[in-house]
Order: C-alpha cells, then structure tokens, then sequence
RNA sequence: GGGCGUUUAGCUCAGUGGUAGAGCGUUUCGUUGACAUCGAAAAGGCCGUAGGUUCAAUCCCUACAACGCCCACCA
C-alpha cells in the first residue's frame, strides 16, 4: 500500500535518501560501450578546502543538467570531478593559521611545512565534495582526482620533461611580477592594475662636462639603481647629449646619456632615467644597449646592498629619504601630482615590485598557434558573449608564461643543481637551533654538512647561468632540487588531458577530447586557455568541444557578492532553507552564457513555489487517477491536442538543451507546466476535457524534461508514482522523444 | 588609446525580421479538495538615442551615449 501523498515535497528531508538512492545504484557511472555516444565534462576542480560560494552552485546546476540530459538520453555521460591544491590560495591561508598561533611559515622547513599543509588540506577537503552532493551533483564520484595524488603529479612532470625536451620550456632571468607580501613570482595574468594618485618628482642630474638633465620619475628611489638616461634620438632638446656621462646624484656613479625610441619626447622633461632591475621597458632597453642591472629592491621589499646608506629601508621609507637626500643636494627640481595605473598582487593587492629573477618559463607562441588554430577549425567553440575574442586576443599577444612560484605547497619543480659545480648558488635552511643560515653555497658548506642544509633547506636562488638537471629522481652525488614550485595552473592546465589519464583505463580513449568546458568567464584566460595551450602540446587535440562560459553571479541588486557588504549567499544556507531544486532552477532560469545574472531571496522562493507546483500537480494526478478507472483507457476530445501541445514542448526543451541552452529550456518547461499543463489542462481534466491518463502520461514527460534541472523532486516524485513501470530511475529514465 | 559586451515592464532578466514575454512587485476579486508556497482578472514598455537597409526593424547595418569587462599605457 501507498502511503499517504504528502501535502508538500520535504526537500530537507529527502534530498540525502535520494542522493543515496541514486549512489547506490551506481547511476552517475557512465555505462560504457562501443556504440554509445560519449559525453563528457571535466568539473572545474574546486580548491579542496574551500567551502562552496554561489559560483560553485552555478557550475553544478548548468553542468549537472547537461549531464543528466544526456545520461537520459543515453549517451555514456562522464562527469569527472577533483579538487585542486590551489597552491598559492591555500598556503596563504594556512600561513594566515600559522600566523595566528605566532608562528611563519620559515619556523619550518619545507618538508615539515608540506605535510602540515597536506595534513590541513586532507582535513577539510571532503568540505567541498559533500556540498557538491548536496547541490545532487550527479559526477562520477569513484573516479575522483585530487591534482596531488601521486599519478596525477607522474603525468605533471611528464609534461614539463617533454616541453623541457622539446625546448618549450627554459630557465630565464627576466623581471618578474614579485609580490612582496605573498613572496612569490607570478605572471602576467595574475597582475591587476589600479589607478593611483601618486607624485610625479621631476630630479636634476648633474652632467660631467658641466650642465644638468631633468629627468622625471614616480618612483625616484628606484634612482639608485639606474644605469643610463635616455632620450628621443629625434630629439633636437637633447641631441648634443647623447654619449655624455652623467654623473648619478648620491652614489656618484657615471652613467652614459643613450638615444633610444622608446621615450616619449611630449612626457614629463624628455629624458628617462633607466633602471634596468626596477622596470620592464627599461629592462628591455637595458637589453639593446647592454647596460647594467643594478638591484636596489630585493624580494622582502626592502632596499639591498647596492642602495647604499639606503640598504635595509622599506621602499616607502627609501623613497622619502631619497627625496630629502636629493633636497638637501639641490637636485629636486619640482613635484607634480600625478594619476596613474599601478599592478598590484590580484590576490592581495599589494604593488606589484618587478624583480630580476631567474624563473623557469614556457615558450607559449607555439602552443597558442595551435590554439589559435583549434579556435578557426571550430575544432573548440567559445560560448559567452564575445569572449571568443578575448581568448583569440590573449592567444595572438601571449607572452612567456612564469610557472615558477616561491612556495612550498605545490608541485615541486624536478630540477636539480650540482652544488659542487654551482657553488654561487645561494641556500637558505634552519639549522639544528631552527636557526635560518644562508649564504653562497660555496662558503656555507665549510661550516656545514650537505645533509644538514638538505634537511633543514627552506630557499635555494640559483643565478640564471647555474647547471641544471631536470630528473624525478635525485641524482647521485652533491644535488639539490629546486625549491620554487609549479604555478597551479600549469597543473590544472593539463587537468582535462591527465585526469582522463588515470580516471579508469580506457578513459581518456573513450572520453578525449571531452564535450563541454563549462566554468565561470573570469578564468577564461587563467585556466582555459592554458588547458588549450597545455593539453594539445600533449594530446594533438583541443581539449574540449564547447567553451560553455557562465556568468558572475550577482546580488538582486546586481551587485558583486562581497563579505564587506554582506550580501553572500551560501548555497548550503539556500539548500537548507528552499532546497537544493529552488536554488538550482533559480540559477539556471533564462541564464544566458557570458552574461552575469541576478540572485535574490525572492527568485529561489519563486523557484521553491514552483518546485511546490510540481509537487502538488503530481499530487493531484495521482489522486484522481487512483479513483478513475484506468483500464478502460478512457479518451477524451482534447487528447489529441493535448499531446501535440506536450511533443511541441518536448521538441523546443530538447533543442535548447543540444543547443547548450539551459536557460532557454528552464524558461519553457517552467512556463509550460505552470500555465499550460497546469492552468489549462489539469483544469480540462476536472472539465472532462482531457482524459486522466493523457494527463498521467503528460506528468511523466514533464518529469523526465524537469528531472535534470531539479533532481530531487522529479526522482522522488518518480519513486512514488511510476517505479513499478520499466524505469525504476527517473536518473536513468530514457528521455522523451517528440514525436 | 584599442577591443568586447550590455542597454526590453517598477526591479531582475529572457526573446523574436511581421499585434512584446517570465519571475518578483503593484491593483481588484476569489478559502466547494492538487496547490493561498494558490487561482482569476488588470495596470504597467515609441524594446538607450539618431540615421540607414527592408513591404515591414526591438531584432540587421552605421554613428552616438551610458554602464560594465578585457588589454595597452608616458618613466
């Protein structure tokens, strides 16, 4: 016997069953054959310890219904999920940790420091994947990857020993974008600019043979490490000073006067100060006339032994007191007020100090061609709003890609140095007293055995000329790894390529190149276009299909989502609250690709009322069904148009849905069944207008067609009426066919 | 400075070469059993501005404006 129809869906209480219902029936595991056609999305891998935000919801429900469309449709539909380290994300939160407890990430070495990240990371990292099942992720959950198990990282350094092989890859001093504040290198795209009002200082520079050049500069402690002043060769102000020396105020070093196009004869005197070690246009002077690079910034931000009386002041600090010291010399000609964009850390906002540093990068122009390619043969399409040409802009300008980062939590670079034959090789480790000692690794190791600084080693900087090897394993003899470890992307840049690696065997056959790549526009660039770049390096293939690109998720207001204005919603709190089926729908309902929407309290209660509908429709059905009789196969005069209005509805749903049109096919069925199967036709069955079982019927498409957009209902739903039927599963049910 | 996107009802957003759509909000009415987490009805839009193509433009083209994004950037 049936027990009573509930009078409402108790989301809260039955979502867990269903979601077991669904596990233990193995029901998101593709069903593999030859013959059926395969479907695949690779999840954006979610940093393992983070707890989902909005974004992660927006994710799940447009790619959890394309899976779940397809699964019905009975492709061999793949949804592979894994989390990411996030290295940089991560060790900077548990440095926040760390730092609570008063302690920094130097009281260890890195060893140590790793297994406590790993140790953190472990603890919280099934946060994510359970929010994830919550949302009904219908992924393949057994063939889940972490972007650190052991097989994942073989194939990691596959890939750098084959670029390494192929020289794409090469180790480089170039100046490199340093955030002082997180102690790492990053490139290009992790670089926001922002505009600042600073000062303009306008200083004099006395001339040896008798005069002086104005030269003008936001940034004049940088001045102490100039090594030319430069003009407009076509510049008549200036042309008698080209090859004179100029003897640099307060160090007192002479510099020479250089021609060089790249000044801008209308800005500031005409002249440019060129500090080499301190600027990237300047540096790439320095490189056509072979000028020194003098460092006066080291990487903790404060001013090296080649400032001088200035060394060990914070930048700022040196700043001022270069002005007082050019002052008092009478060489500070004037201030100006000046507005200009400033790179700044994305992550912390700090003013992006370039460094000269000796870095591992890829040669990207290569790879972006055959990306750029992928892009014309339509071999990948790009979803959302013009950002195809976004990519094709990044992808013709590409520069050099960093992956060199200065932190432990990652994977480490394979690379090894012969220290005997690289004795210049800077080390810093702790000692048996937790004491940092560094030095040239020349003169540490009079004083200290090679075990020891192995053990206790926290940095090694080698010069750009050091001998490397690149091996997993350690060589034999006097060897130390590299300390600097992969930007986490060069990891989940190869992500669609190595998951389906070692997902299953057969897998990356079977599923290669996958179907969809659906993630939020803002990584684009980050993360998207370097799986292009990385995964046809590997493969020879586009990685994907389709570039499926979400938007932002927003406010009612169409604000950004900010903890400082608190208006964040959590999902969890959402799901609790109206249940996960309210909260995916209002996500998903006419969403468009590349444009951010709006979310509000009243759109998920608008969205859990139609879940109610649904509910109560079935409801409805059910009773009315029970007491007619059945047998009889009733008909009524509206059937016929009943069902030409249904497999009309069957057909735009299914169309919208090949098209990619998630949004679309919510908006139809949602107007469809609320003011056609439900105001109008429901209300003919009570007429007599529409037989019962027309009716019954109609339900069990409108679940099949809802099912991948709200899971939860539809599949419970399904239990309670139709499981005796041939589809025990509505997961599995075999999708509608207009006919 | 270059590129891209957006502009539709009070709000948030879909959409279409041929009398404009949804949700929420508003107004009026309705508690006899699917649903008040509801139903019936209604108000509310020269579909950013100005031109052009077309028999016909909210939709295609051009220019402009506002807002947003990407990139570049003169130290």
């Amino acid at each position: 016997m049936e027990t009573e129809f509930p009078k409402n869906f108790d989301a809260a209480a039955q979502e867990s069953a269903l979601s077991r219902l669904w596990e233990e029936n193995r029901v998101f595991e593709p069903d593999v054959q030859a013959g059926k056609k395969p479907f695949c999305i690779i999840m954006p891998p979610p940093n393992a310890n983070d707890p989902l935000h909005v974004g992660h919801a927006m994710f799940i429900a447009i790619e959890d219904i394309f899976i779940r469309y397809h699964r019905m449709k009975g492709d061999a539909a793949l949804w592979l999920p894994g989390t990411d380290h996030a290295g940089i994300e991560t060790q900077f939160v548990f440095e926040k940790k760390l730092a609570k407890q008063g302690k920094s990430r130097f009281d260890f070495d890195r060893n140590t420091l790793y297994q406590m990240i790993w140790d953190y990371v472990r603890e919280n990292s099934d946060i994510a994947v359970n929010q994830m099942k919550a949302l009904g992720a219908s992924a393949d959950w057994s063939r889940f990857t972490f972007t650190l198990d052991p097989d994942i990282v073989a194939l990691v350094l596959d890939t750098f020993e084959k670029l390494y092989k192929d020289g794409l890859v090469y180790r480089g001093e170039r100046l490199v974008n340093y955030c002082t504040k997180c102690g790492t290198g990053y490139s290009e795209l992790e670089v926001e600019y922002e505009e600042r009002n600073d000062k303009l200082y306008f200083l004099k520079y006395p001339i040896k043979d008798g005069g002086e050049v104005v030269v003008a500069t936001t940034r004049p402690e940088t001045m102490l490490g100039d090594t030319a002043v430069a003009v407009n060769p076509k510049d008549g102000r200036f042309a008698d000073l080209v090859g004179k020396t100029v003897l640099l105020p307060i160090l007192n070093r002479e510099i020479p006067i250089i021609a060089d196009e790249m000044v801008d004869m209308a800005f500031g005197t005409g002249a440019v100060k060129i500090t080499p070690a301190h600027d990237k246009a300047d540096y790439e002077t320095s490189e056509r006339h072979t000028l020194a690079v003098i460092q006066v910034i080291g990487t903790d931000g404060r001013m090296t032994e080649e400032a001088g009386k200035f060394a060990g002041m914070k930048v700022a600090a040196a700043r001022d007191a270069v002005m007082e010291e050019m002052g008092r010399l009478g060489l500070a000609e004037k201030i100006e007020a000046y507005t200009h964009n400033v790179g700044v850390c994305y992550r912390c906002h700090t003013v992006i100090e370039p460094l000269p540093l000796a870095q591992f990068f890829v040669k990207t122009r290569p790879l972006a061609d055959r990306a750029l390619k992928a892009l014309d043969s339509k071999e990948t399409i790009v979803l959302g709003a013009g950002r195809e040409k976004i990519l094709r802009d990044w992808l013709m300008n590409i520069k050099d890609w960093n992956i060199s980062r200065q932190i432990v939590w990652g994977i480490r670079i394979p690379v090894w140095y012969d220290m005997k034959k690289n004795p210049d090789i800077v080390v810093g480790f702790l000692d048996a007293a937790n004491a940092l000692v560094q030095g040239p690794y020349g003169e540490i190791s009079r004083t200290h055995d090679f075990a020891d600084i192995e053990r206790g080693l926290q940095f090694l900087r080698a010069p750009k000329e050091a001998e490397f090897v690149v091996s997993r394993e350690k060589p034999k003899g006097v060897f130390l790894q590299e300390t600097d470890s992969f930007d986490t992307w060069f990891s989940s840049g190869q992500w669609p390529a190595i998951t389906l690696q070692t997902s299953a065997p057969g897998d990356f056959e079977y599923f290669y190149p996958t179907t969809v790549m659906e993630t939020a526009y803002d990584i684009l660039t980050r993360w998207v276009m370097r799986m292009m770049l990385l995964c046809i390096y590997m493969t020879g293939a586009s990685p994907f299909q389709y570039v499926y690109l979400h938007g932002l998720v927003r406010d009612e207001k169409g604000r950004k989502m900010s903890k400082s204005i608190g208006n964040v919603v959590n999902p969890l709190d959402v799901v609790a609250r109206y249940g996960a089926d309210a909260l995916r729908f209002a996500l998903v309902m006419s969403t468009t690709p590349g444009n951010d929407s709006s979310v509000g309290e009243d759109k998920i209660r608008g969205m859990r009322n139609f879940v109610t509908k649904v509910w109560n429709a079935s409801k409805f059905i059910d009773g009315y069904a029970n007491k007619a009789d059945l047998s009889n196969a009733d008909q009524a005069s509206g059937d016929a148009s009943f069902k030409e209005r249904l497999m009309s509805v069957v057909q735009d749903v299914t169309h919208h849905l090949e098209q990619l049109r998630p949004g679309q096919a919510a908006e139809i069925i949602h107007n469809e069944f609320w003011h056609w199967f439900c105001d109008e036709a429901i209300e003919n069955v009570k007429k007599g207008n529409v037989s019962i079982g027309q009716a019954r019927m109609g339900l069990q498409v409108f679940l099949k067609m809802l099912h991948p957009f709200m899971p939860f209902v539809t599949e419970a739903l399904w239990q309670r009426m139709f499981r005796h039927e041939q589809e025990p599963l509505l997961a599995r049910a075999q999708w509608p066919l207009a006919s």
